[in-house]
DNA sequence: TGTAGGTATATCGTATACGATCTGGCCATC
DNA sequence: GATGGCCAGATCGTATACGATATACCTACA
């Protein structure tokens, strides 16, 4: 994977598509359900189907993607059972790596986390909705990559790539934003300060908080 | 992904690659750094290099194999550090997803998971040892699917496969197998009765004290 | 009129082929 | 003698091409 610990590969075309593509599935330019067709895409993309094809199987083991056997790709679909599990995961682990980066983190690290949460304000205030999803992914990753657990980092990026697309759903309303805002500060100002116990309730309760948001967005959408 | 999942995908040349040098990974039969070339690959297997790749970048996802751009593909090498995150994770989504499995499973599960242990004590007993890390990973799965969380069976599943690598590095010790068989029955004796509160914490200790005992080994074997 | 079977079409999965990129060694230069 | 650039070989990444598979429609028949 690499939503967006993304090193290497930068150098293929499958890799590129790999981004591209997720980027569409996630903003919801890519509708979920829809049919990716592989001559379609490759068309589209001015490529043969082998990138693209690589491009979808890597999404496919990313969660957003769905491959049926000789029937094709398609975007994963959404429901409330698969947002429970991904803010259950996330309560799980996103909290003790959140204390491990503090407890670990350099000077650089700091200031990019610094730096991650004011993109974030700056973008949410500018009402910029459509990057506000990735910045807040990589504020989040920003406070758990100083830990230098990178198996931990990957899981945790692909789960908040994944509820990227739920957490879309309901950041049109009004308070949420700026809730969620007082939330990413007062989480970094705990981060920053190294208090830990402090530090792993401010992240339980945040991930709780937007989860329960979601499930409410969720039951006024769906009945 | 689909180490002990697959359902569909089994019709396709790259599925049943897939398969099989996961297997030759987990086994050692193909050695942690060691080069996995396409062609190579693609002969002895009698196919064209596409599947080879699509195989292969499907284990990258997996976190069994690495990449390189333009350089090439190896089997992901071990190290101490991999080992303690991939405890620790298990450590912090087995026991509860266990718990939940143990709540929900219905008839034909809880008989499934009694031969799931079944199988693995009398593999253990026969020492077919190359089996037994199929079928321990097997038995801790039979314990978590009936919790019907599929994205966080999957990720256990990753997990269970990445540290099957490292547990076979410890299989030998004499005394090793026989504790983890009185671990296993005590774990599902205590899953079948749906003693939750007893059973989480049997699974804690389980997977300490095979991270332990892992450590141990380490230890020893690396300076 | 409803259902089973066969065929056409679209799409997929993989083989073949080729240009692109990297590595290692040789030679020229400092 | 060490350093830096060039060349050859190997390997990779992707385009093209083709056989394989599934779906949908259409026909024949109960």
């Amino acid at each position: 994977m690499e939503p967006a610990l993304a090193k290497p590969l930068v150098r293929t075309m499958s890799a590129q598509l790999t981004a591209l593509v997720r980027a569409r599935i996630v903003s919801g330019a890519y509708a979920p359900g829809s049919a990716l067709l592989q001559d379609a895409l490759a068309a589209e993309f001015g490529v043969s189907k082998i990138p693209v094809r690589e491009a979808l199987l890597q999404l496919r083991g990313e969660g957003l993607v769905e491959v049926f056997a000789h029937r094709g790709f398609q975007v994963r679909a959404l429901s409330g059972a698969e947002a429970q599990e991904i803010f259950r995961l996330r309560l799980a682990l996103e909290p003790g790596a959140i204390a491990h980066g503090a407890a670990l983190a350099d000077e650089a690290e700091r200031s990019a986390a610094e730096a991650a949460c004011r993109e974030l304000r700056e973008a949410l205030a500018a009402g910029r909705l459509e990057e506000a999803g990735d910045l807040n992914r990589a504020f989040h990753l920003s406070l758990v990559l100083p830990a230098r657990q990178p198996l931990t980092a990957e899981v945790l990026d692909r789960l908040l790539t994944l509820a990227q697309r739920y957490v879309r759903l309901h950041l049109q309303p009004r308070g949420r934003a700026s809730r969620a805002g007082r939330e990413h500060e007062a989480l970094l100002a705990a981060w920053l300060r190294g208090e830990s116990h402090r530090l792993t309730e401010l992240a339980r309760a945040h991930i709780e908080s937007t989860h329960a948001d979601l499930a409410r967005a969720l039951a006024l959408a769906a009945p």
